[in-house]
Order: C-alpha cells, then sequence, then structure tokens
DNA sequence: TCTGGGGTCCTAGGACCC
DNA sequence: TCTGGGGTCCTAGGACCC
C-alpha cells in the first residue's frame, strides 16, 4: 500500500535530510525477506535425493520452458525461461536432470514453510509474498537481540525441519530487504544471511556500487534500459539520484522505490491477504487448435477453475473477459490476439451463468482458420459475496498438520512413487492440452533424462 | 474565428513481480 | 516441430456529469 499518494509525492517534503532523520526517528522499522533457494528444483529434490548435487530443471506447463534451476544448472548457463527444445543439447551432454512442475506439491511446502515462519514473529508480523517468498518484520527482535544471528536460525530450522534452503536478506524497508537477499544469494561470504541495517554507510555504499541497478525490486528490463541510458548503472548511482528528477522522469512507482532504497518505507507490510481484483485462468495448448469446440470445452473448465477459486475467497464478479491467442513464435502463421469482456449484469460466482457468458464471448470473437495457442478467462469487477464468510483470513495451516503428507500420500497412491513429477502432463485426458511430442513411457512422469 | 473547468469512473495498455 | 501462468499497480484517454 502506497503510503506516499502520487499527489502529496510530487512536493514531498521528506526528500530533505532532516525530514528524513526525523522520519526515521519516529518509527523505523526492521524487516526480513526469507526466499527459498530455487524454490521448484528444491522441493523436487526432497522426494527424490538422486537429484541432489546434479543439475537440475523443473518445466513450466507442457513441459515448455526452464521455470526452475539448481545452482548446477545456472552455473551450466541455462537461462531462466529458456525453452526446453533449445537446451536439449546441453541436457543431454551434461547430464541434467529434468521435471515436470507439480504445483499441488509446491504449494502444499510452502504452506509448511510459511507456518514455520510464523512462528518467529509475533501476529500480524508475516506478509506471505508469493509460494516462496516471505516478509518477517523483526522490529520487536531488533533491540534485543543480533539479526544476523536470528536470520541463521531461520535457515538452520527451514533446512532441519523441512529440508529446504533459503536465504534472508534484512532492510529497514520491504525494498531493502529485497536487495540485501539477493547479496546473501550472490556473495557467498554472508553465509546466506545479509543484514544492511547493521552496516556503515560507507560499507553500504560500496556494496551498492557493484549492484547492477536491474537488480532492484521494481525496476525490471524496461526502467534498467531507460536508467542506463541516463548514466545510471548501479544501485548507489540511482539512490544519488535526485527524487523529483526521477519521479518527473519515471512516476510515482521509481519515486518510491528510492525512498525505499535510502531506508524509507512507502510500502507497509500486508500481513491480511486481501481477496484478488481479478481471477485469471488461462492454459498454452500443447497442440494448435482450430476447432470451436475444442476451445469450449476449454472455457468451460477455465470458467470451473476460476469461479470455484472465486467461490473460496468470498466474492462474486460482475464482468468476465475471453482472450484467444496464436502462436506468436510461428510467424508463418496469421496472428490473432482477441479478446471480449462481458458483463454479467449483477455480481454472480454462478458457473452456469459464468459458462453462459464466456460461451457467448467466445462465439463472437472466434475465427475460423486460425490455430490458437492458447485460451483464457479473466474475472474482473471482484466484489464480496454478500454474506459470504470468506475462509481468507482462516487460521494459518497448522505446522504438524496430516494435509501436507496427506497430498502427498495421494499422490504416489494414485500414481507410484514416481508421480511427484506430473505437472502439466497431468491433464492429458483433455485434448486441449495433451502434448504434442512424444513422452516418455509414464505419461504422469514428464521428462526424465539421464 | 472564438467553444469552461473540474471532477469521477471506466478501460486498455504497459510496466513490474514471482 | 517444440516457447508458462497468475498476479499487481499506474497512467492516459474517453465518457459522462455538474
Amino acid at each position: 500500500m502506497a503510503v506516499l499518494p502520487a499527489a502529496e509525492s510530487r512536493t514531498s517534503p521528506i526528500a530533505s535530510t532532516t525530514a528524513t532523520a526525523d522520519l526515521r526517528l519516529a518509527g523505523q522499522r526492521w524487516v526480513a525477506l526469507v526466499d527459498i533457494n530455487n524454490c521448484y528444483v528444491s522441493c523436487e529434490r526432497l522426494f527424490d535425493a538422486s537429484l541432489y548435487g546434479r543439475p537440475v530443471v523443473v518445466l513450466s506447463n507442457n513441459d515448455g520452458c526452464v521455470i526452475s534451476r539448481s545452482a548446477e544448472a545456472k552455473a551450466l548457463g541455462i537461462p531462466m525461461g529458456v525453452p526446453l527444445f533449445q537446451i536439449r543439447e546441453q541436457i543431454r551432454r551434461h547430464g541434467i536432470r529434468v521435471r515436470s512442475s507439480n504445483y499441488v506439491l509446491y504449494g502444499e511446502l510452502s504452506r509448511r514453510v510459511m507456518a514455520l515462519l510464523a512462528e518467529f514473529v509475533g501476529e500480524g508480523e508475516q506478509e506471505v509474498y508469493s509460494i516462496d517468498e516471505c516478509f518477517l518484520d523483526l522490529t520487536g527482535h531488533q533491540p534485543r537481540y543480533d539479526l544476523s544471528a536470528l536470520g541463521q536460525q531461520i535457515r538452520q530450522r527451514l533446512q532441519q525441519w523441512l529440508g529446504l534452503p533459503a536465504c534472508v536478506g534484512i532492510g529497514h524497508t520491504r525494498t531493502q530487504a529485497k536487495l540485501a537477499n539477493y547479496l546473501a544469494k550472490k556473495q557467498a561470504h554472508w553465509q546466506g544471511v545479509c543484514d544492511l541495517t547493521a552496516l556503515s554507510t560507507g560499507e553500504r555504499q560500496a556494496l551498492q556500487q557493484q549492484i547492477p541497478v536491474g537488480e532492484v525490486w521494481g525496476i525490471g528490463r524496461q526502467l534498467s534500459r531507460s536508467l542506463n541510458t541516463l548514466g545510471i548503472a548501479s544501485v548507489q548511482q540511482l539512490v544519488e539520484t535526485p527524487i523529483p528528477v526521477l519521479q518527473r522522469r519515471f512516476g510515482v512507482v521509481m519515486a518510491r522505490t528510492v525512498y525505499e532504497l535510502q531506508g524509507i518505507p512507502c510500502l507497509s507490510l500486508e500481513t491480511h491477504q486481501q481477496p484478488r481484483q481479478q481471477l485469471i485462468c488461462s492454459r498454452s495448448f500443447g497442440q494448435l487448435i482450430t476447432q470451436l469446440a475444442d476451445l469450449q470445452e476449454a472455457l468451460n473448465w477455465y470458467v470451473m477453475r476460476a469461479a470455484e477459486r472465486l467461490r473460496k475467497q468470498g466474492s462474486c464478479c460482475t464482468l468476465i473477459t475471453v482472450m484467444l491467442r496464436t502462436n506468436r513464435h510461428r510467424t508463418q502463421d496469421a496472428q490473432y490476439y482477441p479478446s471480449l469482456t462481458l458483463g454479467t449484469g449483477h455480481p454472480t460466482d454462478d458457473v452456469r451463468v459464468l459458462n453462459r457468458l464466456a460461451q457467448q464471448a467466445l462465439s463472437q470473437i472466434f475465427k475460423p482458420g486460425y490455430n490458437y495457442k492458447k485460451a483464457g478467462i479473466v474475472l474482473t469487477g471482484i466484489v464480496a459475496r454478500e454474506g459470504a464468510t470468506s475462509d481468507l483470513f482462516s487460521a494459518p495451516h497448522p505446522l504438524h498438520s496430516e494435509r501436507f503428507m496427506g497430498a502427498v500420500e495421494a499422490i504416489t497412491a494414485r500414481y507410484g512413487r514416481q508421480a511427484i513429477g506430473l505437472g502439466g502432463s497431468a491433464l492429458q485426458d483433455r485434448p486441449w492440452h495433451m502434448a504434442s511430442r512424444q513422452r516418455s513411457t509414464n505419461p504422469l512422469m514428464g521428462w526424465v533424462v539421464g
């Protein structure tokens, strides 16, 4: 949430040094970011010890591209997001182990991680940021404990109890904590925990000098390029640039980022999970789709999935968007990227209503003669369902619950131990998901090379 | 010839994140 | 041959209103 409203920040007095000092005195916080290393690969290793010490990659849906790499795979130069077919030769040459993704497993492990981390802080001091990342407010610990030692304790417990490696970054803001986490991962001498707040100004500046500006949280490829053309290449150079200049050129988001880097919080900890403002369900197809009937069936399934999530968070929606995509990589094909949004008339979570609208939208945008690669729906205009009792705010998943092992057992009982690598291929009974490539003999195993 | 000023809401698109 | 899925926020511009 923005502490700096756009209008006020244009003339914000906190750019001056004295005001900065006041603001820090007013309520400085200590924030940690805990991040599981190579999360999906680390999860796979828990269930297949032969993956330790070897290069491993985990693949996206349809086994399309690489979405997680072990340290060994990174060292071999396997880039993030690379399509599988482009690294076949490297896989063969280096004996890289390959797994399909299994989000049910990762989700359950994530719940365990978050529950364990919750034990280190009080109520309302934990923000689960993503499946493998969590912010902790350590302000209460700060006067009493060495935060680096606490970070080490967190790492050790994750390793001992769950077998998952993690790094911890500590700063006065979330952006600083992210940067610290980057250092903890990149520079071995931190031993997995970097506390930026414990450094002198000179030490911090020297570190920031070494870090490319694109590593900052919120500065992606585009902004990075633009900053570079202005001669701003390192984090330190960014921090030294006057904020009003940056704000005029790049907007309020950039201004917030730089305040955050300076230790002035502009983003607060979101310790209570908010209902989603939009729900997306979309898939790329394993093979190109030309028939309306196949798209109809796919949409039917997306609507069911999305409506399920909608109900789970106690919401209704008022708008539904249907979108189709051809394969942009096939330059020989005619391209078509239509989408259409229809209103529901009244807030609803009724699958039948949503499906009727989705099919109606589809019939309006579908054109024969194209090779469709992807389809999806987006539910927006989300409002709370009247009288809804959302389970969003229910108690965190108990650490020692049986749900986790139950899920793993259910998978292995049904498909065998090897099925831990299921993922996209589990959808093979649906023609619009069927992978066109020849797979290994066990369709649930994904690719196993070497 | 010359055509107010300010506000809200909505949407599309772009940037970012994991 | 083969290229993921699910989110967030911000901005600009148009419609509409008083």
